[in-house]
DNA sequence: GCCAACGTTGGC
DNA sequence: GCCAACGTTGGC
């Protein structure tokens, strides 16, 4: 079992968008970064923690926990002409991009990324590494309990 | 809107 | 395979 911090855009799925999803569950679509993708495809299993964390928004940072729910299979959207995640170059005989289904555990308080760059047991998180754009990053165990302590 | 830090592309 | 040019991410 690992851990997980993945980013998304609270214009585009929301923790509150999560949670009014059928099984309060989304198929984590639109990665096309290879590290982000391998992470889905070759490592994550069902019942994985995730961190769900806001990104390029008012106030980013972690909005709730979620689970791994479903193992990586091709994401449906670079088959579609014509849309933003289109790639001309995937086929579904030999499809480029994955995308594992991410399910809510529960909504949290909003953990700053501010919180989290002032706390010094944190320092090791990816997120806070200078210059890191990964979408999907490992958490450490310590990490995660470190944040699970401060969600109580 | 700026821009640092990366990732990707494509000519050679 | 190198690397300059370009595109993207995402905090500020």
């Amino acid at each position: 079992m690992r851990y997980w911090l993945m980013k998304s855009e609270p214009a585009d799925v929301s923790i509150d968008d999560l949670a009014k999803m059928p099984n309060q569950t989304v198929d984590w679509y639109g990665v096309r970064n290879y590290q982000a993708r391998n992470f889905m495809r070759d490592q994550m299993k069902v019942g994985d923690g995730v961190l769900f964390y806001h990104s390029n928004c008012e106030e980013p940072g972690i909005a709730g926990i979620a689970e791994v729910s479903a193992l990586a299979y091709p994401d449906r959207l670079q088959f579609i002409k014509g849309h933003k995640y289109f790639d001309p170059k995937a086929t579904p005989e030999n499809p480029r991009w994955f995308n594992v289904d991410v399910k809510l555990v529960r909504k949290t308080r909003l953990l700053s990324l501010k919180a989290m760059r002032e706390n010094p047991k944190l320092s090791n998180l990816r997120i806070l590494q200078r210059g890191n754009r990964l979408s999907i990053t490992p958490v450490d165990p310590a990490d995660w309990e470190t944040i699970m302590e401060l969600l109580k």
